[in-house]
DNA sequence: CGAAACATCCGCCACT
DNA sequence: GTAGTGGCGGATGTTT
């Protein structure tokens, strides 16, 4: 894993890939990661917070990287050096993983790796974005995309959102958790609709009456439940209940509920030898060719591969 | 896989 | 005038 810095890097977003990939937790079971700070420019580099960066890596390093993380671009306006460009190009026609935080996507762009596909940064920059890179497929309102290869993510503190969605698809689920435990932070935020996952930008806050209903249906995901029983057991009808479903959650009712039940089938199959038929019933489908279905369109794999590829704990590279 | 049955969801609107 | 509710219909998505 190889993170990219300049002068004026931001010192949070940088903090979030050190974090989650430049620290060795293999002592509690967890993966360590050959990491490297690569310098864009000659170091020492300023910080976005006044004090210095020296490393002894450069751009050279990233040839052999199968991640690269851009934590944040320090401007907009601001041309990334032709090097590292190609240095971006090349690592992704190896097939390495590429990914930013923030206003790291425009270097991205700059590059022009995302072209004709989707792609995220932080809120107050999408409309710059799209409008700079008409042939980005600008998703405003999701904390991270994931495009295969390439993934973005959105302001800050989606970053970790991002990092920790990319140590699930590569370890499983179990990783991740406990890497976010360690981390204390929350597994995954909420969410998810197609693809891999685009989750809300707002999250639950308790206290509301969504967040009853919301665990109560959690502990019941292998029941049918249809939005109307759980608008019933909110004590609200339907059309008011999906909308501050939505407003609370970001999600709708269903897509939710579907999420979870995906979730729960995910960690399942990592953990248990139950088969497809028996689990898609434990997570609450009526068939397993509807659990198969979903499961394949969420995480563009089967469940019977993801459970190869997971269950077994084994050494993977990125994808 | 496709078709038929069924559920969700979102704009619109009337109402409090 | 503003703010929230809830019913309706039909496009869209899900399950069988």
């Amino acid at each position: 894993v190889a993170a990219v810095v300049f002068d004026d890097i931001p010192v949070f977003e940088l903090g979030v890939v050190c974090e989650v990939f430049g620290t060795d937790r293999s002592a509690d079971g967890l993966p360590a990661y050959d990491f490297a700070v690569c310098a864009a420019e000659r170091p020492p580099l300023r910080t976005s917070s006044g004090f210095r960066i020296d490393t002894p890596f450069g751009l050279e390093r990233l040839a052999a990287a199968d991640l690269i993380a851009i934590p944040g671009w320090r401007g907009v306006d601001q041309r990334p050096p032709d090097a590292l460009l190609d240095a971006l190009r090349m690592a992704v026609d190896r097939g390495a993983c590429v990914m930013s935080i923030c206003s790291g996507t425009f270097v991205l762009a700059e590059a022009g790796l995302l072209d004709g596909r989707r792609a995220t940064t932080h809120w107050r920059l999408v409309k710059t974005l799209a409008e700079r890179y008409p042939a980005i497929h600008v998703e405003p309102d999701v904390l991270y995309v994931d495009e295969g290869t390439i993934l973005t993510s959105a302001g800050t503190s989606a970053g970790i959102d991002l990092c920790l969605h990319i140590v699930r698809r590569e370890r499983g689920t179990a990783v991740a958790n406990a890497l976010a435990r360690r981390m204390v932070v929350p597994p995954q935020r909420e969410g998810g609709q197609r693809q891999f996952v685009e989750t809300p930008v707002v999250d639950v806050t308790p206290g509301h009456g969504i967040a009853d209903v919301l665990a109560w249906a959690q502990g019941r995901l292998d029941q049918k439940l249809s939005v109307n029983q759980l608008a019933a057991r909110a004590h609200m009808s339907p059309r008011t209940f999906a909308r501050r479903f939505l407003s609370a959650t970001g999600s709708t009712p269903h897509r939710w509920l579907l999420a979870q039940r995906l979730g729960l089938g995910q960690k399942l199959l990592e953990t248990t030898d139950l088969g497809i038929e028996k689990l898609a019933e434990q997570v609450g489908f009526g068939t397993a060719a509807a659990f198969r279905l979903q499961f394949s369109r969420q995480f563009r794999t089967t469940p019977t591969a993801y459970r190869r590829a997971f269950r077994p704990s084994r050494e993977s590279s990125c994808s």
